[in-house]
DNA sequence: TTGGCAACCTGTAACGTTTCAGTATATTGA
DNA sequence: TCAATATACTGAAACGTTACAGGTTGCCAA
C-alpha cells in the first residue's frame, strides 16, 4: 500500500507538504542549492539565497524530520527518563514544562521515556542509545556512582543528570544545594527555639541523600543542637508508613522537637503522625520542609517551608543538554541553585 | 560531514546497528525478503521466516524509525498534548504514566507537546498535522464545540479526548463521569443534614462543566436543598481568589452549609477560605471534593473526597487512539468512568 | 513434451535529506 | 591571449525501509 493520496511528480501543485523538491521547481534551482541556501552556507549567491528563503517561507516549507534523520542520524528529540513510581509528582510536570519552555523554539521535541520498578533503570538508557532514538537525555535521581551517566559517557550521548554524581567524570547536571537546605532548616530549628531534631531524609543511594545528611549533620554540631535517629523512613517510603513510623517516634519520650523534611508529600505524612500522637504542630514540634508548589502553607499554616523551583531544573537540565549537544564543554553546564530563606506563615 | 565512524559495506561486521542488510547478509537472503520474513508475509516459506526471525533476533536487529517513518509515513509516535499554565499537576504525571503503561510494549514513543496562555490551543495541533510528526494525538480540556476536534476530524488524524464534545461527531475519549459525580456529592451532604449548598465548578467553557452543574442542579431538586451560587470562581483561578472569595461567601449570611469542589487544589484553598472566616469544616459546612491523589485526608480528616483515577484516564485515552490507528471504528473508542463513593474518614 | 501455475524469492525505485564530486561561467594574472 | 582560479550552481549517491513488478524453480495437467 502506498502512502501517497495522489502521484506528485514534479509539478509542485496539490496540497501536498512542500519538500526540497518543490522549492527546487518553484526557484528553478537544483535541490542541493536550494538545501545549502536554506542553511546559509557560504557557497550560495546572497540573492539566490534570500530568493529561496523567501519563498520557503511563504510556502511553510519544513524540513522532514525523517529525512534529515535517516541522513545525518540527527533525530532533533530530546528524552526525560523517569521512573514510573518514585518521582515526585509535581516533579513530573514542573520539569516538564520547564524542559518545554527551553525547547519551544528549536526543532526539538521532548518524548518521555518511562521505566518502572521492576526495570534495571539501565534498561531504557540502553535502548535509547541502541537505538539512538535521542539526540540528548535527561535523567532524574543521580546517584555518586551511576551507571547511567557512566554508561553515557562510554558512549558519547549528550546527557544531563537532576542531582550531581561523584564519580570524578565530568557532566553536565543541576541540582539544588540540599546542603544548604538542611543546613538553614537546622539554623532556623535552632533560631526558635528547638533543640532536638530528627531528618526525614531523601532515598539512601541518591547522591543528595548524603548532601542532605552532611548539611544537617555539620549545623547540629554548628548551632550546638542534637539529632534524633530517625533512619526507618525516607522520603520513598508511603505516606501511610511516614505516618506510622512518626507518631512511634513521637510518642518516645526522647521525641524531637523538630524536624526536617526533604519532600512536601512526606511532610503531610508527617504532620499527621504528629498529630496522630497528640502533639501539636507548630507547640511541640515545628517542622522544616521543601515544597516545590504552594500548598504546604495551606496545610498547615504553622509549617516552615522551603521552595524547590523544578520548572527552573528542567529548563536549566534542556539548556545543559542542548549545550552539550552545540558543542560547549560538559563541564562547564553544571548549576546550583540555592534553597529560599526558610518561611514562616505569611499572613 | 558524514557521520558513519567506519565505512561498513556489507560486510556485516563490526559494531554498527544491524539493518536489513546486515540481516540479509547473514542470512543469504534478498534484502526485500528479510523485510517481508519479519513480518510474516505469507509468501515467504515457513522455515526461511522462522530462519530470519531468530537471527534477528539474536544480533538484536530493530528497525531503523527514520527508515520507515521517511517510506511510509507511519510515525510511530503518540502525541499528549497539554496546556502549560492551567493542567492539573497530578494530571501531568498520572496520565502520562498511565499511557506509558499501554505503549510500553509497542513500538510507540510518547511525545509532549505543551501549549501556553499565549497560543491558540488550535497551534500545536495544527504543528502536529502539518508536519505529519504523530500517528495519534491525545487531547485534554475537551471543550463541547471544539475546534481542535474538528480539525483532526477534518485532517483525518487519529486522537482521543480526555472529556467529551457535544458536535454530534463520533470520536474516541475518556471521562470522568461528572454528572454522577456531583449527584453523589449533593446527596451525600444532604444525607448528613446540609441543606444549602454551593459549586466550585470547572472551568466555564469546558464540557464537563455543564456535566458538573447539571448533577448538581438535579441532585439539588431531588433532594429539595438550595444552591448558594457561587459562580465567581471555578477551579481554574489561583489559590489566593479561590481562597478569598470562599472567605467572602462564607461571612455572608446565606452561606452554604455545604460545598462541592471539582479539584483538590481549590479544595485546600477552600478549606482555607472556610477557616479564614472562622468556621469549623465538618461543623459549619461540609466540603465533599474530587481528587486524584490520596492527600486530601492527611489534609482535613473532616473532608469527604470522591477519588478520579488520571492514570486509569491515560491508559484509557492510550488504548483508544492505538485502537483508532489499529483500524477500530472510532466511535466504539469511548469510555466513561464512574466515581468512587463519597469517602469520610478512615481511621 | 509443453504450457500453466503456485510457491518462493529478488532487484529496483522511492520516501526527503545531505554530502561528495563535480561542471559551467566569469574573473584574474601574466 | 590563455591558463589558473574563484564563484555559483548541479547530479548522483546514500541513509534504511517497503511496494512493485518481476524472476526462477518445480510440479502437474493436457
Amino acid at each position: 500500500m502506498d502512502r501517497r493520496v495522489t502521484k506528485k511528480g514534479d509539478d509542485a501543485s496539490g496540497k501536498e507538504r512542500p519538500t526540497l523538491k518543490t522549492l527546487a521547481f518553484m526557484t528553478g534551482l537544483g535541490v542541493t542549492t536550494v538545501s545549502r541556501a536554506l542553511k546559509d552556507a557560504p557557497e550560495i549567491g546572497a540573492e539566490t539565497r534570500r530568493r529561496v528563503q523567501l519563498v520557503a517561507k511563504q510556502i511553510g516549507y519544513r524540513p522532514n524530520r525523517a529525512g534529515v534523520r535517516l541522513r545525518t542520524g540527527k533525530t532533533n528529540v530530546i528524552s526525560l527518563v523517569l521512573n514510573t513510581e518514585r518521582e515526585i509528582m509535581s516533579f513530573v510536570s514542573d520539569i516538564i514544562y520547564g524542559v518545554s519552555e527551553v525547547i519551544a523554539d528549536t526543532p526539538y521535541h521532548l518524548i518521555v521515556t518511562p521505566y518502572s520498578r521492576s526495570q534495571d533503570p539501565l534498561d531504557p538508557i540502553r535502548y535509547l542509545v541502541e537505538t539512538g532514538s535521542a539526540d540528548g537525555v535527561i535523567i532524574s535521581r543521580a546517584q555518586p556512582n551511576d551507571p547511567r551517566a557512566r554508561y553515557m559517557l562510554e558512549h558519547g550521548i549528550p546527557f544531563a543528570t537532576h542531582g550531581r554524581t561523584e564519580m570524578g567524570l565530568a557532566h553536565p547536571f543541576h541540582d539544588f544545594d540540599n546542603y544548604a537546605f538542611a543546613g538553614e532548616a537546622v539554623r532556623h530549628l535552632a533560631r526558635i527555639g528547638r533543640r532536638r531534631l530528627a531528618l526525614v531524609t531523601p532515598p539512601v543511594g541518591l547522591t543528595y541523600y548524603g548532601h542532605t545528611v552532611n548539611g544537617f549533620a555539620d549545623a547540629l554540631s554548628e548551632v550546638g543542637a542534637s539529632e534524633v535517629p530517625f533512619n526507618t523512613v525516607s522520603i520513598d517510603h508511603t505516606i501511610e508508613q511516614i505516618r506510622m513510623r512518626t507518631a512511634q517516634l513521637m510518642r518516645r519520650d526522647d521525641r524531637p522537637d523538630g524536624i526536617v523534611s526533604s519532600a512536601a508529600a512526606a511532610t503531610l505524612a508527617i504532620v499527621a503522625g504528629i498529630e496522630d500522637a497528640g502533639l501539636k504542630l507548630g507547640r511541640d514540634v515545628d517542622v522544616v520542609s521543601k515544597q516545590s508548589s504552594e500548598l504546604l502553607h495551606l496545610f498547615r499554616r504553622e509549617l516552615l517551608v522551603v521552595n524547590e523551583d523544578f520548572r527552573l531544573a528542567g529548563s536549566e537540565l534542556a539548556r545543559a543538554v542542548l549545550g552539550w549537544i552545540g558543542g560547549t564543554e560538559p563541564g562547564s553546564l553544571q548549576s546550583l541553585s540555592k534553597p529560599s530563606e526558610v518561611l514562616p506563615y505569611r499572613v
